[in-house]
RNA sequence: GGCCCCAUGGUCAAGUGGUCAAGACACCACCCUUUCACGGUGGUAACAGCAGUUCGAACCUGCUUGGGGUCACCA
């Protein structure tokens, strides 16, 4: 049997990374086996769609790589791919009713005012539970209702005793009481169907063979098959996700600015490093390398391997791999990226090209890049303790002696390339009886105004050119007059 | 609160009855080095607890504790 899955997302709003993760799982798990991978969209919900939310889908997918074969733009031959569309055609109305012919579905007429004195606050927590209050009603008082237009929904007709079973691929067999399990509704008053009921509906008809979702759903899962039961049809595979969570071990929230995939990219992160690294959310490969591609982790991916523990989202190992991405990058790849950011920090720079590479080994994100070579657009303002240096047994004083003996030899100096500078220097430094870091230290420092920068002294002469060093170091040398004075 | 799930270092995570309990991130130290990074080497750090099964338990069983999820005309 060819394996099918599908990713299923509602258009509420940006792409939680939890669901990045689901889409991403039921891709690998298509990809892997040669199956198909298809889209649907869950747009049951009247209330919360909007606009912008369809786009968001199909450009994270996209950004993320994972393309896939049937959807609402390409039909594979089971559409429509949106439930709003299949709802308009009475696909679910139809399985619905077919249920209630079959005494596994009833009509329910009651008003939330009377579901709301079934509710009840536990622990803090309000809960209902359907007391089959309409299950009674004959068929005659049901066709009465309905001729007067009163508003009703379909609701599943759960068994009160005995138990279900049901089977995951990751946690097992799972066995509940029916009794914990609500009269579920399948078709609300709007006439659209409810998540669930869709789900099943859909899954079925559209011959999904492996159902990838969230561990949010394992506790409903059990009422899925009282559906696959009633209507006689197969139960597919089920692969549930183990939950990611916060740093403090609950779900995954807006408010920790990070929760969605488009929040990621905001912050300077490469959909390819994210992709990888939340693959790795509740999964590991057997060769224990981490850093992976989409056709790699398409190639090694086994859900059976999916762990059942919840998993902590680190930021910091995210951002370590997208740093270990920016340093695989070509230089094309790279500078494409990185150069409108040095073009922004340093404008009109000389050489923006080697501006970019200095920063390569440097950043994690893309966002870093400023704060590493801003003082190529101007020397920031520095405190001249900044020459003093223990370790490179500098002090003002010699800072000070040392650049005023310098400038000349630069001012001399015809090949302004970090080969040569470093040879002069390092000569220079031999020949007055100086140790290599009390030449290059304040230089650097006079260059920079900064205690790190990325690159030796020589390199940021290069860099900087001639003129703008001479210039810098004249600047320097009056700044520490003055402090001394 | 009922039900369900989970439990190896701070985090991700190997491990499926016999291991000095992998590896990665983070952290620390050292090396490299014109500072900072990159890179390299090494280090600190874990089987939640208690019983039981067994010659032997991180692995099997039970209980306890802890954590999470879920109980909608939301998905």
């Amino acid at each position: 049997m060819k394996v099918k899955t599908r990713f299923a997302p509602s258009p509420t709003g940006r792409m939680h990374v939890g669901n990045l993760r689901t889409a991403l799982y039921a891709y690998l798990i298509a990809r892997h086996a040669d199956g198909t991978f298809m889209l649907r969209i869950e747009d049951t919900d009247q209330e919360r769609f909007y606009e912008g939310a369809l786009d968001i889908i199909y450009r994270t997918l996209e950004k993320a790589g994972l393309d896939f074969d049937e959807g609402p733009d390409k039909d594979g031959g089971v559409g429509p791919y949106v439930q709003s569309e299949r709802c308009r055609a009475g696909i679910y109305m139809d399985y619905a009713k077919k249920l209630v012919e079959t005494g596994h579905a009833y009509y329910c007429f009651c008003t939330k005012e009377r579901l709301e004195s079934l509710r009840r606050t536990v622990g803090g927590k309000e809960i209902s539970v359907y007391d089959k209050h309409c299950l009674h009603l004959t068929k005659e008082e049901v066709e009465e209702k309905l001729a007067a237009g009163m508003p009703y929904v379909i609701r599943l007709n759960a068994p009160v005793e005995g138990t279900t079973t049901f089977h995951d691929e990751i946690y097992g067999d799972i066995t509940v009481e029916n009794a914990e399990l609500d009269d579920m509704i399948l078709i609300k008053s709007d006439g659209f169907p409810t998540y669930n009921f869709a789900n099943v509906v859909d899954d079925h008809l559209m011959g999904i063979t492996h159902v990838v979702r969230g561990n949010e759903y394992l506790a409903s899962s059990p009422k899925y098959n009282l559906l696959y039961e009633a209507f006689g049809w197969e139960v597919p595979v089920y692969v549930h996700c183990p939950l990611i969570t916060d740093e403090n071990h609950t779900k995954l929230s807006k408010r920790s600015g990070h929760s969605s995939f488009e929040d990621l990219l905001d912050l300077g992160l490469l959909p390819e490093a994210i992709v990888n690294y939340v693959a790795l959310l509740g999964w590991s490969p057997e060769d224990n390398e981490e850093i992976k591609s989409l056709p790699e982790l398409i190639r090694d991916f086994d859900y059976r391997k999916i762990s059942k523990s919840p998993a902590v989202f680190d930021m910091g190992k995210l951002r370590w791999m997208n740093g270990e991405y920016i340093r695989r990058m070509d230089d094309a790849s790279y500078y494409k990226l990185a150069l409108p950011v040095v073009a922004e920090t340093v404008p009109g720079a000389r050489n923006p090209e080697l501006l970019a590479d200095l920063a390569k080994t440097r950043i994690e994100t893309f966002a870093e890049i400023p704060e590493i070579i801003d003082f190529f657009a101007a020397v920031p303002e520095y405190d001249t303790e900044m020459y003093v240096h223990k370790k490179m047994k500098t002090t003002k004083e010699l800072s000070l002696t040392v650049l005023g003996e310098v400038l000349p030899v630069l001012t001399d100096a015809d090949d302004f390339s970090n080969d040569a500078l470093f040879a002069l220097l390092g000569d220079f430094a031999k020949a007055n009886g100086y140790k290599n870091g009390q030449v290059m230290w304040p230089v650097r420092t006079a260059l920079s105004g900064k205690e790190k920068t990325p690159g030796g002294a020589t390199q940021l002469l290069e860099i900087l050119g001639k003129e703008e060093s001479l210039k810098r170091i004249e600047a320097a040398i009056r700044k520490l007059e003055e402090a001394a004075a």
